[in-house]
DNA sequence: ACCTGAACACCGTTCAAGT
DNA sequence: ACCTGAACACCGTTCAAGT
């Protein structure tokens, strides 16, 4: 029952929609103690959903034929996972705040995917005392940026009152109409804004982490 | 009046906790029209409070005792912008995920910082298209790091549980421990696991920022 | 112009009572 | 073991009525 629960990932995470199941408001009670442990399972379901695939078979030094040299395969890994990361939790923003804050305990699809991301990250070569540090970075930027997606397109629209930001309103002209003009969205975000500075950034951390590779 | 309303910077941002005026609830939607607004004026005074002055001697060449060549000013008015702007708002943590989706129309000290932000950038001389990419790229990782200092200190505690992510549990002890040893807190973050993320993130969107300058 | 009191629809939670 | 119905304390919002 509680994986109908769980399938339960839509939005409004209010008991009032949890009511599809068909079921008075009180009876849910019976399988969850609070609405903070329904958002546990939902954030663990959700989670689950994030690729980290890509850093599996960062081990492999055997095979001839991996793709380039290890500082390569982990930058690819590194723009893989995060890429998943914002596109999972940019479907649900109101998540972001609560995982961010939220301890793993009994999550155990979030800890096999931190599991997968630390041993990626170890076999790689860094430093062991370095590996939570990169994680929690990322993780801040993801976060970030995963609101940032659902930020609506018009979040620095002060057209009626530009007059005293003439600096800051010519650089949102410039950017927005270079974006307007290059019309594909390269990572599919839903605010086509918000794909340059996510890529930007995550350029800036996966170059600073393959750097402390020794 | 709505100055003394705007001091209610304090916690639970509750209706109930405004009546410290005095006042009842219902008598607040005669000076505002519903919670938002009273929101976007709290997001603002918050914002205000955020130190954006070491953008504003960017453009001084002709001081001969300016600090180091343009790349370190730039850097260091960055940084400094950053620490004070995480500082900021990890004290207001519940209001991170709404000013990362609200538009800052008729937000005059957001919009000011937002102003003196570019122009720094600007004077510097970043490329017109690539501030407001910066200053969101920026952004996303500093909303981010505040709700990350308001995680817990034990975010990554999943002692009971630790069998089945060995290499992670390690990683989370020698990062702790490598923290507990150095007791001072850098920047002065309340959870002391948070600042050497925040200052790995940092520098290497610094870094990233500085290479985009011709 | 500004405030009060009462009401409304909502939310999370509890609990006695049923089967 | 699992559900219902009613109740509770809370929240944001509205509105007639006061001064």
């Amino acid at each position: 029952l509680q994986i109908v629960v769980e399938r339960g990932q839509s939005m409004l995470t209010m008991k009032a929609l949890a009511d599809r199941l068909g079921v008075t408001v009180a009876a849910l009670y019976n399988h969850i103690a609070n609405k903070a442990e329904l958002l546990l399972l939902v954030q663990d379901v959700v989670m689950s959903r994030v690729d980290a695939t890509g850093f599996s078979g960062l081990g492999d030094r055997s095979a001839a034929d991996c793709a380039g040299e290890p500082r390569e395969r982990l930058a690819e890994a590194l723009r893989n996972w995060s890429v998943s990361y914002r596109q999972v939790f940019s479907e649900f923003p109101e998540l972001v705040p609560l995982i961010a804050t939220t301890p793993i305990s009994g999550a155990p699809a979030t800890r096999g995917m931190y599991e997968t991301v630390a041993t990626g990250l170890a076999v790689a070569g860094l430093p062991e005392e370095r590996i939570v540090p990169v994680i929690v970075a990322f993780e801040s930027f993801l976060f970030g940026s995963a609101m940032d997606v659902n930020a609506p397109a018009s979040v620095f629209s002060s057209r009626p009152y530009e007059s005293d930001a003439p600096v800051f309103a010519a650089a949102v002209d410039a950017f927005t109409s270079a974006v307007d003009k290059r019309c594909s969205a390269p990572t599919g975000g839903a605010n086509p804004y918000a794909d340059e500075p996510f890529g930007l950034g995550l350029d800036a951390l996966i170059g600073a982490t393959v750097a402390l590779l020794p």
